[in-house]
Order: C-alpha cells, then structure tokens, then sequence
DNA sequence: TGAATAAGTGCAATGACTACACTTTCGCAG
DNA sequence: CTGCGAAAGTGTAGTCATTGCACTTATTCA
C-alpha cells in the first residue's frame, strides 16, 4: 500500500508532511504572502536549506498532490463506457472533482483554502500551470480515442479547452449548469469535425 | 499625434525606450535569465530605481504594448462583416496577428525573440496573463453581438477558447491550418449553441 | 523668480532561492 | 556486528528581483 520499506523513508515522509501541514496551517491563519519560507520551516522545525529538499519552490507547499490527476484525466478517457463521447466523459470528469470539492465545502477551512488559492496571483497561476501540465497526455489520449494522429491540432485543442473549462466552471455559481453549457459547445463542435468516425 | 507636451515627459520616453532597447539588446545576446535587472540599468545608463519607476518587473522589458490589443481583439468582434459569425471573425482576427508576424519572420531577430518567449518560463507565463486579461472584455462583447446577457457561460468560454487557440495555432507548423481545424470546432459548437439567435 | 512637482539616484532591506561544505543517520553487504 | 556509502539535514553566505526612503536635480508654471 502506502507503507515505506525503512524508517528513512518515514521519516522523509514524516518531515515533508510536517512543512506541508505547517505551511497549510500558517498561510490560511496569515494569509500566504504574509507567511515567509523562514516561518514554515521554523514551525515544522527543519532548516530552510531542508524545505527546499523537499519542495521545488514556495507554492509546492499548497499543492501536494498533482500526479494522480493526470492519470485520472487520462483514464477518463481511454476507460469511458462504450457509447460516450470524449466531451461527455471529460464533463463527467471534472464535474466530479467540482463534487468531490462540494463535499468537502461544508469545511470552512476548505473553502478558505480555496479562496485563498484563487485571491493569490502566485498561487492562482501555479494551480493553473499544474493543469495544464497534463495537455500533452489528455491529448495523446484523445487522439487514441478518435484514431488520430497523435499531434492532430483537434485534440490538443479539445484537451487544452476541457482544462481551461475547469477553471470557468470553478467561479461560475452554478457549476453543473456552467458544465452542461460550456460542454454542450464543446461537444457539437467535436462530434461535427469527427463525421466520419 | 504622438508628440509630448514638453522636454520633460520626451526625456521620460527616451529613458524608457533606451532601457526596452537595451534589455532586448542583452535578453536576445546573453538570454533572460543571463541578464540581472542591474545589467540592463547599466546598459541603458540609470539606477535600477529608475528601471523599476519604468516597468513594474523584469518581464515588463520585453513587452511594451498590451493595451491596444484588447480594443483591436474587442473591434473583431463588433464590427465584424454583416454575416460573419462570431468565431470566424476572431479566426480571422487572430490569423491575422499571425500574418503580421510572419512578415517580420524573415528579420532573423524576430525569429529568436519569439523562440525567446516560448523558451523562458517566465516570459512565456507573461505572455499568456497578457492575453487572458482581455477575456472579460471580449466575453462582454461576444455577449452584445449573441443578444446574451453579459454573464452568459457559453460567451465567456468562446471567449477564452479563442484566446487560447492563439498559442495553440502558433507553435504548429502550419498555423493557417491549425486555425481552420480549431475554430472549425468553436463555429459548429457556437452555431450549434445558438439556433435561436 | 521661486515654489511645486516629477525624474532620477544611492542605499539598505526583504524574501525567495541556490551553492557549498559540512554532520548525522540509515541501510546494507561482508 | 561492523563499517562504508548514500541520503537527510544543517548553517552560512551568496544572488537576484523588488521595495522603501531620503535625497538631488531638472522642468514646469504661476
């Protein structure tokens, strides 16, 4: 499962997590710019040098995460049942992760977090480069789906806008309906460019 | 036309314009990250207190116009040809930047400023807010010419598909195609969206 | 002419991040 | 068990962008 072999690796684990939690803890209390890199480590008790060992720079500290999103992603396409569309399948897909977001709304703390992801420039744009991160795979992926070619110009577009969709879903106050519209586009305008499949 | 009132605000240009210079000189010779804030102050004979009354950052130097973009982005909206639809003319509009582009891609130097750009993070993520910042407006005006209410979900998702179609057409080998092929996508959602209209 | 204002300067500081040269702690082969 | 090499952690000192401050200089305009 998730059990390290040997007691460094727990303890690596062990101490990245303090940083993460600190880090948490003193940005939604302070507010992130207001929270320097010196007090996070201080807080979690490790030197700055260490920090940066186990975060790549300042934002990571937020967002954990990111690597099982792209497989996700992916899996939502090349796994989808039999007779859905890739947009539809994409919908369902991130609208999900907009669900699983509504569970944990009733969380105060949860909710601050977002807000403060979303008023922060720095983070804003980190949150939004981890998605888009993974184009080049959802659009490999897209491309298997529909027997293109894999750099075919369609699918790195249909892959780039599902992503940016997420972000316009996100602010918009009604999310289920923001997806159906914004996939409904999405949706004519795929199934029109692929008559023939 | 674009003459300044007195001696005063023509020195404030020429300083101005000789740091942009400058730094364009050493960014395209040395690289970005090659270049300290202090170097191009030096090159262009001021303190780096004076660069930064100038240009609110680094990135700044390398972009000096931005703003008639949007009413240029805004006016392919507007006074688009009776008949044209909404996509077609931001095709149009956008293909046509490319076009100009392309004229100067014969200048050697232009060539590595854009592989500069694409090539530094940094720049590159610049770039990107630079065009994004226009998506309300354009949203607004997409929303005027469909008759739908300024908020409208669907308006506000053409609106930043297209914006990012632009990066999507530029770095493929054949942008003109790749321009027929994506906004081919956003035309048969649109129209499809907008049987009413 | 002289006072208000804007451009420009130098200095010192902050805050993120890196390079370096260490010490400590594990894990593992002999 | 022993001891060696790798990995985790440390502290210091530095770079680099960016800001605040107190200051000089040039321009404007009443």
């Amino acid at each position: 499962m998730t059990e390290a072999t040997g007691r460094r690796e727990r303890k690596k684990a062990q101490t990245r997590q303090a940083l993460a939690d600190a880090a948490l803890e003193l940005f939604l209390e302070r507010g992130y710019d207001q929270v320097g890199v010196k007090d996070v480590a201080d807080a979690a008790d490790v030197s700055v040098t260490t920090l940066f060992k186990h975060f790549p720079g300042k934002e990571a500290l937020v967002f954990d995460q990111d690597d099982d999103l792209e497989a996700a992603l992916v899996a939502a396409v090349r796994e989808r049942p039999p007779g859905r569309s890739v947009p539809e399948a994409l919908r369902e897909h991130l609208l999900l992760g907009q669900t699983r977001f509504a569970v944990h709304s009733a969380d105060p703390r949860f909710a601050a977090f977002l807000r403060m992801v979303q008023d922060t420039p720095a983070l804003r744009d980190y949150a939004h480069r981890m998605w888009t991160r993974h184009e080049a795979a959802l659009a490999a992926a897209i491309a298997e789906a529909a027997g293109a070619p894999r750099d075919d110009v369609r699918c790195a577009a249909l892959a780039r806008f599902a992503l940016e969709a997420r972000s316009l879903i996100q602010r918009h106050p009604d999310p289920a309906r923001a997806a159906d519209e914004v996939f409904a586009l999405l949706e004519h305008g795929w199934t029109a460019s692929h008559q023939g499949t």
